[in-house]
Order: structure tokens, then C-alpha cells, then sequence
DNA sequence: CCCCAGGGTAGGG
DNA sequence: CCCTACCATGGG
């Protein structure tokens, strides 16, 4: 990977890395599109580690502005985990041929290595919801607890914020009936009965077991959670679209020669059946 | 009015 | 073990 700066900014050449597509896709929450009159220039910012950055990207040169090489190492190589060679990955995916076409059309994806507290937080606000009002609903809970970094951005709050929060408040949120999970996960970390750094050294099944300990986690959220937020690349959450994709795809099972990479190759056919109009046809789309 | 959204819980078979 | 009603909220 080159990278050399350019005045304030940083360049950096990638391939096989789609920006749009690793932020936009279910991942995380907190980027937002920014249009671009530069035609196939494609610009994202969002909060990362407490700060706003912007990211632009046309064919395979990425410009992180405002950015030092030092601020790269430290957050970026790893937040767009740079350093995995996911070339490796996708021979050993790929030889199943829906995970190959889902490759095929989205696979610039990465997977990010997330705050795991805020990943958590955030898929106990998505169960049984939709995309841009989890965006939406996060946005108001940044605003509401966490801290100003600028006119229109705030930190992601803390879990001691939360536990101690007005209960009006954070109904203030309409979150609706998930306020109750998000306090009850909130408690749980603030008061260290559960201590997310020490899932990461959690086999899979003790690392769920741990997650299943909070109100409002199900067998989904932990799993979203244990693949965005704690870089578990087998955890396989199965929502409604991914229902769809295996009833229709695979009668007969997921191949287990993809276990290891399960996550990867859920975000690739996630993806890929949500925002490609003909991967299913429509009227298998129904249940 | 309906249905759906990166679901989970509680309760009953 | 399975199945189902119900849970807030907003968008289409």
C-alpha cells in the first residue's frame, strides 16, 4: 500500500476496496454520503475514535483529509483493517458460487474493527428496525449524551453516561421499546459485570454466551456485534434478508469449507441482495 | 388501513 | 424443543 501526503492531506492507493461500500453497508452507522461534483469521485465522513474525518475516493486512490501519516498507522490501517489480505480470503470463499457472485458485485467490502462498545450499543438499537432510523436514531443519542466535537457532531456516549442517565431522557430518544435493552447493556458495562475487552480473547460460543447475558441481545445482535465490533470473522448474523438469501440459495446448508469467514461472506451476499435489484427474483422475494 | 424494518422476550404448548 | 403474540416507532 503507497502513501504519501499531499499538503494537509493524505493519499493512498488501494485495490480491490470499495469506500461507499465498506461504509454503507450495514456495518456501522456513523458515515454519511457527501455529493461530489467530481464525476466517479465518491465521498464519505463520518466519526471515528472521537473525531470527524473525511474520506474521498476515485478508482483506487483514497484521500484521507486532514490526515498525517501518523493518524493513518495509528487509526485507519486498522479501522479498514488494511493490513488482512482478503485476496487470501476470497480464494477460499469463492469456490462456492453465490458467494462468488455476491463477490463479484460487492466485493470491495472490509470488515471494519469497530469500537465494540459503540458496535454493541448500536445493534441493540437495530433489532427490528431500519437502516437510516438506526442512522437517524444514533445520530439523537450522540447529540443527547455524548460530547461536541463540533457544530453538528458529538462523540459516541460513554456507558456510564447512559446508566446514569434521566430515564425521560432517554425515552426522548424514541427508541421505543429498546430503551429498556439499551440501559440494561449500558448498566451491565458501566458497573464491569461484563467487560467487553475480554471477549476478544473469547472462543465463539462463550463470546455469544456473554453478549446473550444482556436484555434485548438475541442470537442476531450478538452475532453482529461479535463480527463488527469484535472482528469475529466466523459470527454469521442471519436477519430477515439473510433468510431470504439462504432459504433461496441454500436449501441444502451453508458450505462449511466458508465457516472460518462466515462473517465475510454473509457482508458480501448481504449486500449483494439488498442493493442488486436481480440477485433474487422478486417474487421469491416475499417471506 | 396495511406491511416492513440487520429481532427479542415471555408464555404456552 | 417449537410456535406465537406482543413489543414502539417511522416510512412506504
Amino acid at each position: 500500500m503507497k502513501i504519501r501526503q499531499d499538503g494537509s492531506d493524505l493519499v493512498v492507493t488501494t485495490h480491490n476496496f470499495s469506500l461507499v461500500d465498506t461504509l454503507d453497508c450495514g456495518q456501522c452507522f456513523r458515515w454519511w454520503r457527501v455529493p461530489s461534483p467530481v464525476l466517479n469521485e465518491n465521498i464519505m465522513t463520518g466519526v471515528v475514535a472521537n473525531k470527524l474525518q473525511t474520506i474521498s475516493q476515485t478508482g483506487d486512490q483514497l484521500v484521507f483529509f486532514n490526515t498525517t501519516s501518523d493518524e493513518f498507522y495509528s487509526v485507519w490501517q486498522n479501522y479498514f483493517d488494511f493490513s488482512t489480505n482478503y485476496d487470501a480470503i476470497k480464494l477460499v470463499l469463492c469456490k462456492d458460487e453465490t458467494i462468488n457472485k455476491a463477490c463479484e458485485y460487492a466485493g470491495g467490502i472490509r470488515l471494519l474493527r469497530q469500537d465494540p462498545w459503540e458496535t454493541l450499543a448500536s445493534f441493540i438499537i437495530s433489532q427490528n428496525n431500519n437502516i437510516p432510523r438506526i442512522k437517524s436514531s444514533i445520530k439523537k443519542l450522540c447529540a443527547t449524551f455524548g460530547e461536541q466535537i463540533s457544530d453538528d457532531v458529538f462523540t459516541f456516549p460513554t456507558a456510564q453516561k447512559i446508566a446514569h442517565a434521566d430515564k425521560s431522557m432517554l425515552s426522548s430518544l424514541s427508541l421505543g421499546y429498546r430503551d429498556d435493552y439499551l440501559l440494561d447493556c449500558s448498566t451491565k458495562i458501566a458497573s464491569g459485570q461484563i467487560e467487553l475487552e475480554k471477549i476478544f480473547d473469547m472462543d465463539l460460543a462463550l463470546a455469544r454466551e456473554t453478549l446473550r447475558k444482556i436484555k434485548g441481545v438475541g442470537p442476531k445482535v450478538a452475532e453482529c456485534a461479535l463480527l463488527f465490533g469484535f472482528y469475529k470473522m466466523s459470527a454469521f448474523p442471519v436477519d430477515t434478508w439473510m433468510k431470504k438469501a439462504l432459504s433461496y440459495f441454500y436449501s441444502d446448508g451453508f458450505p462449511e469449507f466458508a465457516s472460518q469467514y462466515a462473517g465475510i461472506a454473509q457482508q458480501y451476499i448481504f449486500h449483494y441482495i439488498r442493493t442488486c435489484k436481480d440477485a433474487i427474483p422478486t417474487y421469491l422475494l416475499k417471506k
